[in-house]
RNA sequence: GCGAGGGUAGCCAAGCCUGGAAACGGCGGCGGACUCAAGAUCCGCUCCCGUAGGGGUCCAAGGGUUCAAAUCCCUUCCCUCGCACCA
């Protein structure tokens, strides 16, 4: 930051350092931010819990920020809220603190607690602590460990060997999720991860895969590009399983999603290290040599080796030839696959490659658009699959499959001939033998197993006798003993942890060294917020029941896939244990953008990192917050920076000024045109801000304070202001910017309320909530009188007025305009205008005519006709006295600008000349 | 390649769902008020033309629907993110 601090006035008062730190006290010392067990179907806000890396960036402040904004705003809106905050405090990074700092991750992770705390705690985010969780607690990993039993029992739990993804930086292994882009890259540290041969624990996520993807579209409260992402995470795929016979091998089935393409395969490809490749090996040196040598699973090239053997066509009878191909992953599908060139890219390359005949049983659509587009191909013929394979849907057309190939299959190709692909997918499902409807799914079981000290021990126990076998509930939980400095896993060279009993035999037995992967931890926190203290149970099921779905969710993008989509399979699987009714966690969701500084993510390798701790010593936290919110709705990206942290103290400043000063010498005038339009314009700021908290988008709410702030400089210029509107507007501010700017709001509504001890509560408008009571937190939401669609026309016309009036003097080039007539049109223009808003005749003119009310009047006729010129056009107007009673409010407007007198007329009072000009929504104007 | 989200005046950015104002707001720029002056604050202007509120052109490009399009539909181009030899 800069080292001139020319941003407060000297001679302002304001004083954030002072300010504070005394109201984070008091709401502290008051309990306001607690919510008690005993409440009643909470709104429940939930920022994403931070992992205990010591230190707030920017980010969290953004996101904290959002959550405490919104929740405020509901509290002051009267609803019990439940805002917690805890810490996913188990990891790597803790370890590797403590080694570099010759402490334990237990230590170290206490200190960062401390420091986060704090640290949110001076940005005033109001918590209920006496609902804080923290992971690395036993009272809380407890819990993992007793849910890992249940869902033990369920059989959700899983022990395979498996080759699994490696971090050689962080020891350990990793999910799938955890393995970022093409490089496979670690989530957490950025080194390529290898693969390893070990036996880990699985969770069956699987087994809810349909319910995962399914449910998607039920979660309407959340970003399309996070539904998107889990959807392709899952990635289900509707196809067939059909059995290929192969000879010597029997029955071989495949998986294909293009059933209806099956006249179409021309060969067969087996995956290199499935049994026929590995078996075939032993004696064919080709395959051998390209199993071994050649086959290169993550190149671009599809390669393969031909083998001796040939597959059934099960559709044609054809034997067609069988391959051992790279491009065949043995983890999808089934491992093998049918190839039809026509169709598909990659199959086409393949047998343009090794030569293997191409035959289109697919042609495109018919269809009237299509006739003699798509590559010069006429519709109804086949399309040219040489060069380029045509892997549409499309309309079976079997003449070129060889009519000597019918017969052995079963069923005569031509009978599927004129399917659309659809249905000749369902058909042949149905009509081959051994053929079924099956899915497919990218989404694998969900490894746990990490082999690191800092997190939950897996609580099972490895018998030689008995197998493994789990720690009974009564143990539980299995503590983390001592951390030891190690290479590899610490767990494993206590031997006081390793070595026990068997629960089952007695007999001797080692303890799993495994611990569970740090997302176990968060998949169900927001569960136990309900009853952090429950010491016989994960969570109170009646409150949980009652409290959630987390109503309003927020956190960073970067969490779309592995903890969202961990934290719904969990909720499912607790739901499934009778534990919970809800079967999705969190009904509305935002994803914040990021704080980024001249278009560039922070981030410390860059030294591009503003502090949060900076800028609130610099400026204060209501500051920082206030600019964060400003800056840009909650979802997008935006920029740092210092004019517009520097604009928002300014702002705030200006703020505390107006109050103290109105405080210490409150105006004296008496309520007028003008008064009535501050009035007026309270209302219409409140009407916008509410809109603005609700949608989650605060920029609106703060920009309209700053002009009702701006307004009232304006009205002290006019005349002298009325106290009481002053104060009104005043306290509307304060409440607005409460959410947002607490601590400042907070002095504020305590100064408004001194101000209104001193008057006579008679003095008092009617009906005004008192400034001053209790916390402004705790404060009554301002409500607005009249819709908000009214405010807009009201403030449309006073806008359109005062523009129009600018355009006249500029344009007439009038020097120095004494007296503007402003002359509203006359009643029955308003009624002639309401009747051709509804008007859906053809003759409007006759229809207004014919009506006596108007056939008197001066012009009715040609007015008449404009209406019907319009008549699609015209939108709802105020009436002809509300048009009079806005402008002669905002009268004051055009006086002060043009330092002229100003005379507001209904159309009746006024000059006939110059009222005929006059129209709903644009008066006549006369200008001297 | 597939999927999602975008492209709005010098810059940032609202509006688009639910069609009807040259298009909110901020920054920057220009002019004015206040001031000894600077800063802060307030007012106005900031696509082009215009001596009474007018006209023209405009929301990536092109087409379409409509009385009317930044807004709805289609095509193309560009950007960002996610997934990707997935059968």
């Amino acid at each position: 930051m800069g080292s001139t601090r020319t941003m407060s006035d000297s001679s302002s008062g304001y004083d954030p350092s002072a300010i504070e730190p005394k109201w984070q006290a008091e709401w502290d010392d008051a309990e306001v931010f607690r919510t008690p067990d005993s409440a009643e179907d909470v709104e429940y806000v939930l920022a994403m819990f931070p992992y205990t890396s010591g230190n707030l960036h920017m980010g969290h402040v953004r996101n904290y920020t959002i959550t405490d904004a919104y929740s405020r705003y509901r509290r002051m809106q009267g609803e019990d809220v439940l805002h917690p905050m805890g810490w996913d405090s188990f990891g790597l990074p803790a370890e590797n603190a403590a080694e570099e700092r010759d402490t334990s991750p237990e230590e170290w992770t206490r200190k960062c607690i401390e420091s986060m705390k704090a640290q949110m705690s001076e940005m005033g985010f109001g918590y209920d602590w006496d609902r804080e969780v923290t992971t690395c607690d036993p009272e809380y990993y407890r819990w993992n460990q007793w849910l890992f039993k249940r869902f033990h029992e369920e059989g959700l739990v899983e022990r395979k060997g498996s080759e699994v993804n490696w971090c050689p930086s962080c020891e350990t292994v990793l999910a799938d999720e955890q393995v970022e882009g093409e490089a496979e890259l670690c989530w957490r540290c950025d080194t390529p991860v290898t693969q390893r041969d070990l036996d880990q624990w699985f969770l069956t996520i699987t087994d809810y895969a349909d319910e995962l993807v399914d449910d998607i579209d039920e979660l309407a409260g959340w970003p399309e590009s996070v539904r998107a992402m889990q959807r392709d995470w899952i990635g289900r795929q509707h196809g067939a399983r059909v059995p290929f016979e192969v000879e010597g091998y029997g029955e071989v089935e495949i998986f294909t999603t293009r059933l209806d393409t099956i006249h179409g395969a021309t060969f067969f490809a087996v995956a290199p290290d499935s049994e026929i490749a590995q078996d075939l090996a032993k004696e064919d040196e080709d395959v051998a040599h390209f199993v071994e040598e050649v086959a290169d699973p993550d190149g671009d090239e599809p390669n393969g080796v031909a083998t001796d053997l040939t597959a059934t066509n099960p559709a044609t009878g054809e034997e067609i030839p069988v391959f051992v191909a790279d491009f065949v992953l043995s983890d999808v599908g089934t491992g093998a696959l049918m190839a039809v060139p026509a169709h598909d890219e990659r199959d086409h390359a393949f047998a343009t490659k090794k030569d293997v005949p191409i035959r289109p049983v697919i042609r495109p659509e018919d269809s009237e658009d299509d006739q003699r587009e798509s590559s010069g191909q006429a519709s109804g013929d086949l399309p040219d699959v040489e060069e380029t394979a045509f892997t549409e849907d499309g309309v079976v057309d079997h003449s070129e499959v060889p009519a000597d190939a019918a017969g052995t299959g079963g069923s005569d190709p031509a009978d599927y001939d004129g399917l659309a692909s659809a249905d000749a997918r369902s058909a042949l499902e149905d009509d081959l033998p051994g053929a079924g409807h099956d899915k497919q799914y990218r989404l694998r079981d969900w490894g746990i197993s990490r082999q690191r000290y800092w997190g939950t021990p897996i609580p099972m126990v490895h018998c030689e006798e008995c197998g493994a076998v789990p720690v009974p509930d009564e143990d539980l939980p299995v503590e983390l003993p001592e951390f030891v400095q190690t290479t590899g896993n610490p767990l494993d060279e206590v031997d006081e942890f390793v070595q026990t009993t068997c629960p089952d035999c007695g007999g001797p037995a080692e303890r799993e060294t495994d611990t569970m992967d740090t997302f176990v931890d968060s998949s169900w926190y927001f569960l136990r917020y309900t009853s952090p203290d429950r010491e016989d149970a994960p969570f109170d099921t009646a409150r949980a029941n009652d409290w959630l779905p987390v109503d309003q969710y927020v956190g960073g993008i970067e969490h779309a896939v592995m903890h969202l989509l961990y934290a719904r399979f969990v909720t499912k699987a607790i739901s499934d244990l009778e534990l919970l009714d809800h079967r999705e966690p969190f009904q509305n969701l935002v994803t914040q953008g990021m704080v980024q500084l001249d278009g560039e993510k922070m981030s410390k390798s860059k030294g591009n990192v503003v502090s949060p701790q900076n800028i609130v010593e610099e400026y204060g936290a209501d500051t920082a917050r206030l600019f964060m919110m400003q800056a840009a709705r909650p979802e997008r990206d935006f920029d740092w920076k210092d004019e517009g942290v520097e604009s928002s103290h300014r702002f705030l400043t200006r703020l505390y000024d107006a109050v103290e000063a109105h405080v210490d010498s409150p105006p004296a005038g008496e309520a007028g045109d003008v008064t009535d339009y501050v009035r007026r314009e309270i209302d219409r700021v409140t009407a916008i801000a509410d809109e603005s908290y609700e949608q989650l988008t605060f920029t609106e709410a703060l920009r309209e304070t700053r002009e009702l702030l701006s307004l009232l400089d304006r009205y002290a210029e006019a005349t002298e202001p009325h106290a009481e509107t002053v104060e009104a507007a005043l306290s509307t501010i304060v409440r607005l910017l409460a959410p947002v700017a607490p601590h400042v709001t907070e002095e504020l509504w305590s100064e408004l309320g001194r101000a209104d001890d001193q008057r006579e509560s008679a003095e008092r408008a009617s009906g005004e909530t008192a400034s001053g009571e209790g916390f402004v937190a705790e404060a009554e939401w301002p409500t607005a009188d009249g819709d908000l669609g009214r405010h807009q026309l009201e403030r449309q016309l006073v806008e359109d007025t005062r523009e129009d009036v600018r355009q006249i003097v500029d344009v007439a080039d009038i020097e120095d305009p004494s007296h503007v007539e402003i002359a509203v049109a006359p009643e029955w223009k308003f009624e002639a205008h309401a009747i051709a808003r509804e008007f859906d005749g053809d003759n409007l003119v006759g229809e207004i005519m014919s009506d006596e009310r108007f056939r008197g009047e001066d012009g009715a006729p040609d007015y008449a006709k404009d209406l019907q010129a319009e008549l699609q056009t015209l939108t709802e107007t105020l009436d002809a006295a509300t048009e009079a009673e806005v402008l002669a409010r905002a009268r004051w407007l055009i006086a002060e600008e043009f330092d002229a007198e100003v005379t507001v007329r209904a159309g009746e009072d006024a000059d006939a000349d110059l009222v005929r000009k006059a129209e709903p929504g644009r008066p006549a104007i006369n200008i001297e």
